[in-house]
RNA sequence: GCGGGCGUGUUGAAAUUGGUAGACAAGCAAGACUUAGGAUCUUGUGCCCCGUGCGUGUGGGUUCGAGUCCCACCGCCCGCACCA
């Protein structure tokens, strides 16, 4: 019998799916362990090789805890809602939905032929109206909640409320945006509006104004992590800074529990240094300097980090966004004024971040410095940003590198505050060396300054301890159609929530996806889209809204009454591992953590953090090869002579080259402008070029997953995937080696199998073979629980090469069971041909028996080929006389030592003893 | 600019975390069996002045011992980027 591994692969990928083998339920009687993968966007490309790099090691990492006894639960389904489809949509008036449901097929098929462990009863997609039901469900539960600063947790809004009516807002230390300050009196007065108004500024979820990153190509607001430098990470369109009432999520209010919480998790470093910095926790004061517009004079906070440098403070700066703009600007000001913040308007954020050219303009106010007494003018410029701190900074050129330009070039004093700082060419940003020019500070180390100076600023009523945090709120609505809505409606212009049990609110049917003419979103195209008579809100939630519990939902992913039962959430508590890219880093990653917490506080959830492991998987680039035309002619030149010509390098499709080396045929027949082409050879093969770039069409390097299950198998593409490298590496995918691991499949395949003769006996195993199996095991199992799978992949090798020949059962058995969560297929295979009716699933891991590779207590035994040293662990007190004795005593070591004279003997500290030995 | 990471044969990479550098593959070369092979099986393969020499980006250091730890430099990748 062959390998055929798509019959082998068919079969046992029918027999899992019909017999539900994955099929995973609470079972108290057995640990869990629950394994994730990031769910894709159903893109119309399909899958290329890169995508299943992730998917494969999580369904190794499943398969391995099946065989250790755990009750996986391994799931899989969509992220269904998004841009691209309704991009489509607008183009062809195809309903996204219909592109959506043909991906989403296209995937499955894709997926079902790698042979992955998903339980697929569990799979649903963001965009099915059962699942986005708890989607809106929890945007109600924000909407419905505030934010305890105090107990540092969520509670209902009927809380606040209450307090309300006893305290008025100075009752709670509530986290909020601009809220107005009343009394318990006022409060009851209040009108049903006004009390809606003054709710919606401490609400989790909730509407306010604030500068959002605006897209006119696509006719939405942006979140941060959803702008790249300026453009819109779908697209590349151009995006504007600009103020508008948005639905938002107070995710700020979670900014120091999101920054601690990273501890408690096992993450790259790099990913959670990424998270911190996002966060961008900073601690500092906030100081009141009294200015003055004319007779008008106001308190004006700031924040700063260098309270110790306020004496050198030599003008402020304004945020042109600021709300003190137009409070400061004097009269005679006013028209430079608004001709600055006209040309700041004009500009695109990338505008603003490329141009670094330092402008401003003078408000024609002036601050006085509470240390000091010192008059300083107050200027306005876009260094400054509205979103940080107060949206105004006091400037200490001589200390700051940004108030230093600012300072040169409109030519502003320049005060040096640190001994022997140099200021005449560039600031002195470092926070170190001794104070002067400061009063009461001078002498002090800038360590000591910074304090110091705060704890002066708190005595004196004009500052306090701060510490601010870099995370905005997450801009919620978009004005897109393919999104879930809004369960609110307007009545009489207040937000009411639609009531939770007529949940889901469904999105409507329309007849064009584009935004009205008007600029409304398109769900103003809608008939009828209100409730009970009132209008419903048109917006729509964005992308990360349904992926930001999906976790959730798998644990008990029918359920009617609950986004997840309180039974199945203690059994399943949170994701154990979670395998995805880098790219979520602060997006889906930072939101799912707050809205897990949300959850937890509100007594939903029983961890507080969602995903207790999480491994980056790298990118698998694409290999480009290349054919190098000699300009103006049809002759190609093979890479290793091109130097000689002038050449033009020419993409060529992968599929027409093995090995770098073209089918020159294939070629011909390619295009037709190469049927005639004429070829320079180098030892009778066209060599091509190639390059390591992004995977995609245009460059003629995709490699489809389904093409290489048909050409090597499932098996083979699963082994190759993990035997390329780690698997949180960046790798460019390259087909070179593929040969070597189908090679070792079929060997594993003749250890069963001679033709036609099955080989299998019952003969006992040789204490060699145990020892190559028993290896395997330990490499296994220590590799696995390390993410390491080439290695283990190597381990195999090795243990195939070393086992050759041997037919014994007690050998093989094993065997299978260690090589089934990577190639599962062959496995199951191989398991049934030797009797076992039950999958190989339910099989127990085997137990290692350390007896069998034991090295005794020579950790390092030379091989003697050239070499003349090795290291014995040996209690350090021995001499020299007594360690040759000792190692020529020993039964290991003696065989090392033969004939030759211990030359010199060198004791370590910690019992290591190291021999040189001589002949 | 700030932060994180990396640098090992012709290539992908190993190295039990301070202890035989280059495992395992790929490629290449030679051979065997074959009508044939992109099948299968042997064997060889870091470098050179072949000493018993030199080798993990470069230079120094710690150590009996360094790819691994420390310092400086060079080069590459990733993330953030006017966050006061």
């Amino acid at each position: 019998m062959d390998y055929n591994f798509i019959e082998i692969e068919r079969k046992w990928q029918e027999y899992w799916a019909s017999h539900k083998t994955f099929r995973a339920e609470p079972d108290s009687s057995k640990p869990k362990y629950y394994v994730l993968d990031m769910f894709p966007y159903p893109s119309g490309a399909g899958l290329h090789v890169g995508h299943p790099l992730g998917y494969i090691a999580s369904d190794i990492f499943s398969r391995y805890k099946r065989l250790k006894g755990f009750n996986v639960l391994h799931p899989m389904g969509y992220d269904a809602f998004g841009l691209p489809a309704e991009q489509y949509a607008i183009q062809t008036g195809q309903h996204p939905e219909k592109t959506t449901h043909q991906n989403v097929a296209r995937y499955r098929q894709q997926l079902d032929r790698i042979g992955f462990s998903y339980d697929w009863d569990r799979e649903f997609r963001t965009c099915d109206p059962d699942y986005y039901k708890w989607t809106q469900w929890a945007f109600l539960k924000m909407f419905g909640s505030w934010y305890d600063n105090v107990l540092q947790k969520a509670r209902p809004i009927e809380e606040l409320v209450a307090a309300f009516e006893k305290g008025g807002s100075a009752a709670v230390d509530a986290a909020n945006n601009d809220a107005p300050v009343f009394t318990a009196e006022q409060w009851k007065a209040f009108s049903e509006k006004e009390k809606s108004d003054v709710l919606m500024h401490y609400r989790i979820a909730y509407q306010g104004e604030s500068t959002v990153n605006w897209c006119p190509a696509l006719g939405t607001v942006l979140a941060n992590d959803e702008v790249k430098d300026g453009y819109s990470e779908r697209g590349g369109h151009p995006v504007f800074q600009k103020k508008m009432v948005q639905w938002q999520l107070r995710v700020s209010a979670y900014a120091g529990r999101l920054l601690e919480g990273l501890d408690r998790i096992d993450w790259t470093d790099s990913l959670k240094e990424m998270q911190k910095n996002w966060i961008g926790k900073s601690q500092g004061a906030e100081m009141v300097f009294k200015v003055r517009n004319g007779e008008e004079e106001y308190d004006m906070t700031i924040f700063t980090t260098r309270a110790d440098t306020v004496f050198g403070v030599t003008f402020m700066v304004l945020a042109p966004e600021s709300e003190w703009v137009p409070k400061l600007t004097s009269p005679d000001r006013k028209e430079a004024v608004a001709a600055y913040l006209d040309q700041v308007k004009k500009k695109t954020e990338r505008e603003r971040i490329a141009g670094k050219a330092v402008t401003g303009v003078f408000s024609g106010s002036y601050a006085i410095n509470p240390l000091t007494g010192d008059s300083v003018p107050v200027w306005i410029s876009e260094y400054v940003l509205a979103g940080y701190g107060t949206g105004a900074i006091m400037a200490v050129p001589a200390h700051d590198s940004r108030d230093y330009a600012f300072a040169r070039k409109f030519d502003l004093p320049i005060i040096p505050l640190i001994e022997g700082a140099d200021v005449s060419e560039e600031s002195f940003d470092a926070k170190e060396g001794i104070m002067m020019n400061s009063g009461f500070l001078n002498g002090l180390d800038v360590k000591e300054a910074i304090p110091a100076a705060i704890d002066y600023v708190e005595a004196h009523g004009i500052g306090r301890r701060k510490i601010n945090y870099r995370i905005r709120d997450a801009i919620f609505s978009r004005q897109r159609y393919w999104g879930e809505p809004f369960p609110i409606y307007y009545k009489d212009g207040i937000a009411t929530p639609v009531p939770e049990d007529k949940l889901p609110l469904t999105l409507p049917e329309i007849d064009e996806y584009k935004p009205t003419e008007t600029g409304e979103p398109p769900l103003a195209r809608a008939k009828n889209w209100t409730f009970d008579g009132f209008p419903l809100e048109k917006s729509t939630m964005p992308g990360f809204a349904g992926s930001s519990a999906y976790y959730l939902r798998y644990m008990d992913p029918h359920n009617d009454n609950a986004l997840v039962s309180p039974e199945a959430d203690e059994y399943w508590r949170s994701v154990d591992l979670y395998i995805g890219g880098t790219e979520h880093a602060t997006g889906h990653l930072i939101y799912s953590r707050f809205w897990n917490k949300f959850l937890y506080d509100l007594g939903y959830v029983c961890e507080d953090e969602p995903f207790r492991k999480l491994i980056n998987q790298g990118m698998i680039q694409g290999r480009s090869n290349f054919v190098y035309r000699i300009v103006n002619t049809n002759t190609f030149v093979s890479a290793g002579l091109k130097d000689g010509y002038e050449t033009t390098e020419i993409h060529v499709d992968i599929n027409l080259v093995r090995n770098d080396r073209l089918d020159i045929e294939a070629f011909k027949a390619w295009r037709p402008e190469f049927a005639t082409a004429e070829f320079i050879l180098e030892n009778g093969e066209y060599v091509c070029g190639w390059a390591v770039e992004k995977m995609s069409k245009s460059m003629y390097n995709v490699v489809n997953p389904d093409q290489v299950c048909d050409d090597y198998g499932a098996d083979t593409l699963r082994l190759y995937e993990m035997f390329l490298g780690p698997v949180e590496q960046s790798k460019p995918w390259d087909t070179k080696g593929i040969d070597g691991v189908n090679r070792f499949l079929k060997k594993v395949w003749r250890m069963f199998w001679d033709r036609d003769t099955f080989l299998v006996n019952d003969e006992a195993p040789t204490p060699a073979e145990l020892k190559s199996l028993h290896k395997l095991i330990a490499k296994e199992q220590d590799d696995i629980e390390h993410f390491s799978y080439n290695t283990t992949v190597s381990a195999f090798m090795i243990a195939i090469n070393e086992l050759q020949g041997c037919s014994k059962r007690a050998i093989l058995e094993p065997l299978l069971i260690l090589l089934s969560p990577f190639a599962p297929h062959i496995a199951e295979e191989l398991w049934h041909q030797l009797g076992h009716a039950d999958s190989i699933t339910y099989a127990a891991f085997p137990a290692y028996n350390p007896a069998y590779t034991a090295e005794d207590n020579v950790k390092y035994p030379v091989s003697f080929n050239g070499k003349t040293r090795f290291m014995v662990d040996l209690p350090k007190s021995m001499g020299p006389a007594e360690v040759e004795a000792a190692v020529r005593a020993h039964e290991m070591t003696a065989k090392y030592v033969g004939d030759m004279t211990i030359s010199k003997v060198i004791v370590v500290p910690g019992r290591i003893v190291n021999v040189v030995l001589k002949k």
